[in-house]
DNA sequence: GTACAATTGTTGTTTATACAAATGAAATTA
DNA sequence: TAATTTCATTTGTATAAACAACAATTGTAC
């Protein structure tokens, strides 16, 4: 959908303003997207950010600083993301024995279960977003979203 | 910067998580610098977008329901938002005089002025941001962020 | 005109977010 | 070894967002 049809404004703005709004609505628009398919499993999209890095540790645990840089939306406040998850037995925290300041951040079989449901159903929301362009552009456009954040 | 550097993973990801990831966090490093830009002149993001929105009706008044499908995110809360400017003397609310369910929002001279000021900053930062790529690829840019909200 | 549905905004409540300060443990240093 | 600094995480607090329920006004059918 058109930038302007959707602002519905009958400005004529400036490409680069054009990026910048269109970025935004663009991300929401996937965001919204992906929000609806974890719906019916309980997760917010955070909460699955989370899970994935904790599956990607592949049985090693991290620590709140860890999935703290790793996550998509760096927010402050990693501790009560993870506690929620805990009350949903979809991980577990231990304190790290060598150094009693971190602690241990483990995925439990439950969250690995869960995922597991969960993956075709984002695969398929990522597929049909990355479908609407061609596999050159999809490389090209990656490459130049890449430079926008240099 | 390359996304899996940003995230920190050693994954081989698929272009089409990398797409989505790539655009969610692309439009949070935007957003952010915006409300930097923002942070001196006491307005959110929201609320700097209400009152382009209220000024991009030069002189005619808007209700509640124009401002909400005009704004880039959509949000259930106008209301409020718009309260908050209020308070801060930049819009004005009176009852449509036609129908008394609606509302008329004006943006005063107050805000006016306020947004003169705050334009060049924002000006500076979308075009930091699209001076990354050159003209032409950001031209072909939007056109293919808005083939992927088709 | 009265009843009923639709429209337009507002409010209440719960949950999430941002930022700063506080806690508690480990490392450093004097 | 006592005091200080640094580190890793948690907590407090204020603000914002999401979602649902509510209220007021209008339009329409009878």
């Amino acid at each position: 959908m058109k930038l302007e049809d959707l602002l519905k404004t009958n400005d004529k703005l400036p490409e680069s303003r054009k990026l910048v709004l269109n970025m935004i609505v663009t991300a929401n628009h996937i965001s919204e997207k992906l929000s609806e398919a974890l719906k019916p499993f309980e997760v917010s999209n955070q909460q699955f950010n989370v899970l994935r890095i904790l599956r990607g540790q592949k049985g090693k645990p991290a620590n709140m600083s860890t999935i703290q840089e790793r996550m998509v939306n760096k927010m402050s406040n990693t501790t009560r993301l993870v506690d929620k998850l805990i009350e949903k037995n979809l991980c577990e925290r231990i304190v790290c024995p060598s150094n009693r300041r971190k602690v241990e951040i483990r995925i439990t079989e439950n969250g690995l279960d869960l995922l597991e449901q969960i993956d075709p159903e984002i695969d398929k929301v990522e597929q049909d977003f990355a479908m609407k362009i061609n596999e050159k552009e999809l490389l090209s456009l990656n490459e130049k979203l890449n430079e926008l954040r240099s």
